[in-house]
DNA sequence: TTGATAGTTGACTATTTAGTAAACATCAGT
DNA sequence: ACTGATGTTTACTAAATAGTCAACTATCAA
């Protein structure tokens, strides 16, 4: 599972074959198929084993024992550095993974989709609980705190996307800024970042 | 090219093989190495293309002549409309072919991720003008139109994507309010479209 | 020790795919 | 009609790829 989720992100999952996933696990073509059926099926079971651990993370990033706009600075910070580890682990930016693989696969697979988009949903909900409880602190003014987390994870999403395709990490860099302008948070709080341009 | 660009788009570009776009083309493979060396040259040549009478309707919904916020608000609709069109014919939206394209093999390919983002800029600038006329004509108060641009775009394009993995249009909905949020518009101008909810 | 179960392997087939090269077709200019 | 240039097609090769299967091995409980 390790092997096809690093092929995919790192590639595509179109360019990934099960004969380049074995290579990689180090495992042979007959052992794949006596525990999988096809490279669709292994690569749901990737997304699913791949999610824990980055529920765990978003689960510390989130939580309520953090000021709640102070959840959403450290989530993009969170993605700014994760995504720096990686350009300096692989020399690329890669972006979501599950997002990039399911704009690929979403017209060919349904299984694959429907699991990305439980994720993405799942992810959202983090936003959400942040920005109601923004509001509720009087912090920003957002009654529609559900719409503004589905605008907050496509703009998340679209600005990564980005990232991948131009391999560079200076995209990420203006989305705590934008995330508080979206919020109508007041500019006052983020100063201390970067003021200058 | 419009053999290959169909293919991809429907599908994706690891999905779609010389031969299947030979056959779509009905042309024979031969006469395809005659003009193009491999699949991204094609595509790149596809991509330009196609560009064209893309760049050619942005000029037309971000007129000089047509009121800066109104420029966006047509924009958003005809994303709608544009995706609404291309489900009722194939069933599936598909979002942004280009950022589609990009996401998929910006790992693999330099050139088609450069050509994809010169587009992203380009289409960028009209969001930026848009923007900045507002502000000079005091319809919001946005000096940083483009920081905004940039934001827009991302979003945009995170909402198209995430349309296509959802295969669903009513995630496109949200695009006009959203954006006018964004810009700080005042809700009164864009009021008689939908309120209740 | 044995027997059964779970897992692994190498060798295999059939198909798809990229890419090539020579023969063939079309046609404008002479 | 001849020629050269521009395409087009057919037929081909080599490699990659998905998928199968019988034989083999490891593990472990009885």
């Amino acid at each position: 599972m390790e092997a096809v989720s690093e092929l995919i992100w790192t590639g595509s999952y179109g360019s990934t074959t099960i004969d380049h996933i074995c290579e990689k696990a180090g495992v042979k073509k007959g052992s794949f198929y006596y525990f999988f059926e096809s490279k669709a099926d292994l690569a749901l079971a990737a997304i699913d084993a791949g999610w824990n651990p980055i529920r765990a993370e978003l689960d510390a990033l989130f939580s309520a024992s953090v000021p709640p706009l102070e959840r959403l600075r450290k989530y993009c910070d969170y993605n700014y550095r994760f995504q720096a580890g990686i350009k300096a682990k692989c020399g690329h930016v890669l972006g979501c993974p599950q997002f990039s693989l399911g704009s690929e696969v979403s017209t060919q697979d349904d299984r694959l989709p429907k699991k990305i988009q439980e994720i993405l949903e799942y992810t959202r909900r983090y936003f959400e609980s942040a920005i109601r409880d923004a509001h509720n602190a009087g912090l920003v003014d957002a009654p529609d705190a559900a719409a503004k987390s589905r605008t907050l994870l496509a703009y998340y999403e679209g600005l990564l996307t980005q990232a991948r395709i131009q391999n560079d990490l200076e995209v990420l860099r203006e989305a705590e800024r934008s995330t508080f302008q979206l919020l109508g948070v007041k500019e006052t709080q983020s100063a201390p970042v970067e003021s200058n341009k």
